[in-house]
DNA sequence: GTTTACTATGCAATATATTGCATATCAATG
DNA sequence: CATTGATATGCAATATATTGCATAGTAAAC
């Protein structure tokens, strides 16, 4: 019932409709949970049912109306809760380890290939993660409180990429001392 | 499909039981990708039934009999094949990072708590780690192709665990200067 | 003026994962 | 000799996630 209580946190500081949080997933929160549109429209109408959420239409001109959802009281409350509960162990899966687990001199090009591609993809988000800490994370400690629980998931994302692009760095090196084979 | 995957790669080296499986996946390949014996126990029906394992019953004494399972060729061909396939982006889901975002004076003790015994579990996972690769990956460029593989993905974990320990003492020391506040 | 892209929401089917329970043998503990 | 724990496999129900498709309005590009 985690994607419940992202979507909830989510909405602590504005109300959202269902494709702007879809959006949103994409960025931020996403960062650590992803969503699709489908799964969020979904759990948008369970939560709402529990009357975790509330719902309203909003007509817009010039585009679809949206239906724009908020947090209760009662949500707030389940929310609170929530963090207190026990941490399921987390899932950790990835096919590309999986794969290495695979590795011959038939596939080394290819995931090399694959390893270079997830260099690029985590650059591009180390780009992103760095400029949202200078915007808004420069001094953390002065941080309010709830910010600074961002903050620290934020460091946590710009960490954990960093050392990706080492170790990606150290494989591409240790793969380039195998012979290739062609097809 | 990747869990069929996982389980046939698992099955390369040697054949195993479905209990054995669910052992195996709760050190080495598990470290990489998590799951339960049911779930094993289902995949290995649907695998045996596309004809990619064999099984074959062996009688025990002592013990229930058990039923072990071999990659076939066919089997060998799918996996070899599935390496070259493109691999969706992973997940990357962690409730701890979703409650960070709720961090206040009323949870910061618990949140603490959390994230201390996170960094225990991770200790402990590390002791494991160094011990397989001072064991069995001292000299990764002499090792043969495929436990190359092995290695990198061992050393991946290896540097994400010390990225994560030093993470948690970021954390635990941002997180001592809140105060805060009992119920 | 037709195609493409963005906004906006949704259904249905399938795939994957989790939770709880059930069964059965044997060894060791108390 | 009753309980606990390890071995060994499985069913059923629910929860969660993914994939493909459907609809519909507007804006901008070509």
């Amino acid at each position: 019932m985690a994607l419940g209580h992202a979507i909830m946190t989510a909405l602590l500081e504005d109300d959202l409709s269902g494709y702007e949080l879809a959006k949103d997933f994409e960025t931020s929160l996403g960062f650590f949970w992803q969503a699709s549109h489908q799964q969020i429209y979904q759990e948008l109408r369970k939560l709402s049912g529990k009357h975790w959420l509330s719902k309203r239409e909003v007509t817009q001109r010039g585009k679809p109306n949206k239906i724009v959802y908020g947090i209760t009281k009662a949500g707030r409350e389940a929310l609170a809760q929530w963090v207190f509960s026990t941490t399921r162990t987390q899932t950790a899966k990835d096919d590309l380890l999986v794969k290495l687990y695979n590795l011959g001199p038939g596939n080394v090009a290819h995931l090399a290939g694959e390893i270079t591609a997830r260099r690029e993809e985590m650059m591009q988000r180390l780009y992103l993660y760095e400029k949202i800490r200078r915007r808004h994370y420069a001094a953390p400690e002065l941080l309010p409180t709830r910010r600074k629980g961002v903050y620290l998931a934020l460091a946590l994302g710009i960490h954990q990429g960093e050392q990706f692009l080492a170790w990606c760095d150290e494989a591409l090196d240790l793969l380039s001392t195998i012979e290739s084979q062609g097809l």
